[in-house]
DNA sequence: TTGCAAAACTTATCATACAAGTGCAATTAC
DNA sequence: GTAATTGCACTTGTATGATAAGTTTTGCAA
């Protein structure tokens, strides 16, 4: 029936008021990742509320990330994921005009960004994995093992920025991007996309920020192009 | 029991297939939004499931922005809305490493991006609606009132590039931002950034791409610099 | 100690019941 | 005749209890 004598309510919901309840726990850090909570049982007692609704909190903390559930096991803290944030994403950009000429649009000043930083800031490590990206690339007999090389090239990129925000935001796009980007490759062919690549990682070896950030200009205005050639068919 | 003995089942779990269905249904635009639902009772009945089933699946729904639950009416489809996905970035923004740092370097070349492109394809309304935006900043009173107004500006900016994504990209990162931005323009003064408004906006009305991109440059310069002055003190 | 089976616990789903909110139609008051 | 009110049908919110199915722990036997 209630919450709690002791503390008001603050959503109109009860499973509202569970859900951000559990969520500040979470979120605060006071339950570390692969904590497991208490059972739905417990909770339910403990909040003074019925399975059900903890049940539908739970499910609404999974959706967005918070949480694992399987059956049979506790609910267990899961570590930060951009995975729910990219379906939410998706799930917006799909409904809204965005077309692939925005996304793409929208990536590419990003990626600029992101060559120029990773010149100045990349590891010997993050050189290494991104010359094996590149490698990648280079040995794919096939177009899916092509597009996984490619993807990870930026990503890495992405990550030698050393700002998480630059991973999700241009992971959240890439995996919209997903497709077209197929759909690139094949275009253009995997050997001009190697090239370039090559081209970016060498400026980046070289510590050469402006140069990078040419190079990766160089890059988007390619994959622009393909991709206005191919032609922005809609989504099936 | 189950769906149905046509088609097969994609998810383990009943209630991730229904939101599967449903949400295909809404994204493909088959249900225009604002429209009615049928009731969870006629969903259940005609997806041959409990109630217990559509229900968590509707709360699901509604938490990724797609539906709009009252109690006592049908479910409506929701128009479109970034909020849902603002939130599940905030989740896992604040859960990961990123620092108020991190956030402004991402913004950065958006908003640069954001300035060149405004001043190539800005309409007259929306020069006259950028205008305002800064009367508001300067005509501010209360420190509430200036972080409105630059706000507004800021989005007003992106809206005049024609591509949805960046006025997305952009609304999720001030979201963030906002109680930073609160302090940058207490440090700064509004009066400069007003300032630097204007001068943004001339070169827009200009059409100078180029000195577009210098003047928001700029901007971020003076905003970086601000938010390291006032110092980076975790949220309470 | 190790291997395995049973028990205990947990989530998944269903069914039912009642409270509470909304919208509409019939009724009543003027 | 019109406006306010009442009442009903429908809907979501929450609770309870029951069964199925999966996981972990326990306990016993080899």
């Amino acid at each position: 029936m209630q919450l709690s004598a002791a503390t008001p309510l603050l959503s109109d919901n009860l499973v509202d008021e569970v859900v951000g309840r559990l969520k500040a726990h979470i979120v605060s850090g006071q339950l570390a990742a692969e904590a497991p909570l208490p059972s739905e049982g417990r909770l339910a007692e403990s909040f003074r509320v019925s399975r059900t609704v903890v049940r539908e909190a739970m499910r609404i903390l999974r959706t967005q990330g918070l949480v694992e559930i399987t059956q049979g096991r506790r609910p267990r803290v899961k570590r930060a994921d951009p995975q729910a944030t990219i379906e939410s994403l998706d799930a917006l950009l799909s409904r809204s005009t965005g077309s692939l000429a925005h996304l793409t649009e929208a990536r590419r000043p990003l990626e600029i960004e992101i060559a120029g930083l990773a010149a100045e800031r990349a590891t010997a490590e993050q050189l290494e994995s991104l010359a094996g990206a590149n490698r990648e690339l280079a040995a794919a007999t096939s177009l899916e093992q092509a597009v996984i090389g490619d993807v990870r090239f930026h990503r890495l990129l992405a990550e030698a920025t050393g700002n998480p925000i630059f991973v999700l935001v241009l992971e959240t796009i890439a995996q919209l991007l997903l497709e077209s980007r197929r759909r690139t490759i094949a275009a253009s062919g995997q050997a001009l996309a190697l090239e370039e690549h090559q081209k970016i990682l060498a400026t980046i070896v070289a510590r050469d920020a402006l140069a990078a950030r040419a190079a990766m200009a160089q890059h988007m205005r390619l994959i622009e192009r393909d991709l206005a050639g191919a032609g922005q068919a809609p989504s099936p």
